[in-house]
DNA sequence: CATGAATGAGAGTTCATTCAT
DNA sequence: GATGAATGAACTCTCATTCAT
């Protein structure tokens, strides 16, 4: 998708899709560091062909979380425009967890990821799309009275960043356990007298930079 | 102090407890794949030393592990026999997040970390010890009408796994973004008529296996 | 040209030639084994059809030695035929040095290279006639009494291949350090009372095998 | 010998020790590429031991290089001092050629290992040195009227890298070629009526810098 | 006991060569 | 015929672990 790269061979675009799609299953299952050689039998290609089209692991890095976060961010437009309130629309975004998981993954857990992610433009205007993007819907949702006056769309961010991690896979997935606590956070979020907080709102902005 | 490791020398018992300082910060900083090396220098011992301690990474990862678990579980009864309301515990609780954060992340944070411990009999009983204290202070609290009553103990710990885990660090400090988080989830804790929870309260026992 | 190629169609020989002249060019500024991705490139072809006009990258040496050898034989027979006498055909053929570069490189300097181009008879052939051409200038130049009669046409072709070797590119070229060098050998083989030299004159015959 | 490296052990000493002379055959015989591994093997050591003492390549060559230079700085200086003329002075280096082939190859032969050689202090302090004794001892042949007033220390230097590197081991060493073309070079070099040679005397200053 | 040297398996990366388009 | 994609072997370097000093 990035402009410098030239249309590829019909077959070379199909491994390279099954590459992204299996590196990011691979992160996502056990972090940044799998070994490459497993990513290419993951994908059925052998490791160099994953060097032809990925210089080095940070490329491959970077190609998952421009894909993740694409995703996420069609998500959250298609959230805000088709729900019939800004309430509903960020219920429906904590609920999509498992899809946001590699992207958050990567973007924000592991250390190493961070400082790849953190120089790379697209996945940067992707992030800032994303935040904008979250900015609307938590400004509509105070405006309708849904959530508390005193947080920003950085504390939102926050919270949902917290919830959709990885989940520690301890817990039986019948159990509920994660749609319980997000159900539980966003309690939290609602608009009624709540524990005064502490700091001021952290907004879009504050969530930039290192 | 276990059973199996006889009396220590006080120098011998000296490197042991520079190790295991050394490598709960290392591990911390930088996940539980440091090398041993740099885990013996910071120790200001060789490596030989470091292997004499503890046969293998994984040990060493237990005896980090314990001792987390051990200061966790003692803040834990303090906080239980100190603070004058069930609720005050809790609220004290989170607020440990930085003493508590070495352990969690080694305990739920790492794949890898997590199955050494998985089998470690001495972190279970540490394990299973903290869940006992946190549920009895639960059910104190929801006794006091403090918090509400479809939340189960594993309910509380998994929010507080949570917001314990290593930080993105993406944010500044100053901006007291966790705090802040921490609050949102208390407060999506306390009794008042919140959105139903799905599935049913999660117990303590709930979180024993994977 | 070989026997066994037949005639090419027309952009198939430009793709041979542009093919040979890269790899000439490459060959003598990065050694033998540069890879060949890069020579398909710098000859604006793609990989494949290097491959296949070159099965492998000793065919692909062969075909420059060949060629650097033609154009170094028809230029000695040229200085031969040309020079007024022996002497200034030698002093011609030295001071040739940067055509001779690539040819020497890849005949004498680089181990491998040597290897390959030792069981290659047409390279043979080529340096067969070119040492038939030495030893007939060398006689002329001993006759006209311009060099001494102790060296071969083994010792000249052996004081030709010091200078000519690739130069350390360590002096600026504006400072003539290898004019210099190329004069004081010629001045070494001058006739007149010099040093007697150690062993028996090396002939052409001398220098056939390794 | 560098500050920086304390006193070995003495076992690590010992293959610290085989490996630069495993290395320096090996970078002699086959260039500065040969497998590490093969270096271990001819060391009789694990790579891993090599690589412990040298953190890479590079520091593998500079070691090699440095001990190299050395060698031939000392031989410098025996021969200004115990031979009875600056000119046999001149003569006994030339005739060293074996052992200063492998610093030769190094320094001046492979593109790689010059750019590597060019940012070590040490190895430029070395070579600094040699070229200081080699102007003393040309200066001195000139004023004993031994060698021609119209060259420099660096056209020495020149003519002598050319004699001494890697003999394309094409001719039987019986045959003496490289003694025979030394001498021939040492006669160029003689005082007597020569040929003009073009442009300046090339100083040692002049090679200092690419 | 402590130390740090040595080992060797394995991960990342490059490139010659083959082959589908 | 030409192209460039895919493969896999080879090489460099790192690190857990063992063992001589």
């Amino acid at each position: 998708m990035t402009a410098s790269e030239t249309r590829l061979r019909a077959d070379a675009q199909r491994n390279r899709d099954q590459i992204v799609a299996a590196a990011r299953e691979m992160f996502a299952a056990a972090g940044p560091d799998v070994p490459m050689e497993e990513i290419a039998r993951a994908a059925a290609v052998g490791v160099g062909t994953l060097y032809r089209r990925f210089p080095d692991r940070e490329a491959l890095i970077r190609a998952v979380a421009r894909e993740s976060f694409a995703e996420v961010l069609a998500d959250a437009r298609a959230a805000a425009a088709e729900e019939p309130t800004a309430w509903d629309a960020l219920v429906r975004l904590v609920g999509r967890s498992h899809q946001l998981q590699a992207s958050v993954q990567l973007a924000l857990v592991s250390e190493r990821a961070r400082n790849i992610l953190e120089d790379d433009p697209q996945t940067a205007a992707f992030r800032d799309a994303l935040m904008a993007e979250l900015d609307a819907i938590v400004e509509a949702a105070q405006a309708e009275g849904a959530i508390r006056a005193d947080v920003g769309s950085g504390d939102v961010a926050i919270l949902f960043s917290l919830v959709l991690r990885q989940p520690p896979a301890v817990v039986d997935p019948e159990m509920l356990a994660f749609e319980r606590a997000a159900v539980l956070m966003l309690d939290g979020l609602r608009s009624r007298p709540g524990t005064p907080l502490p700091g001021r709102p952290i907004t879009g902005e504050d969530l930039r930079f290192g």
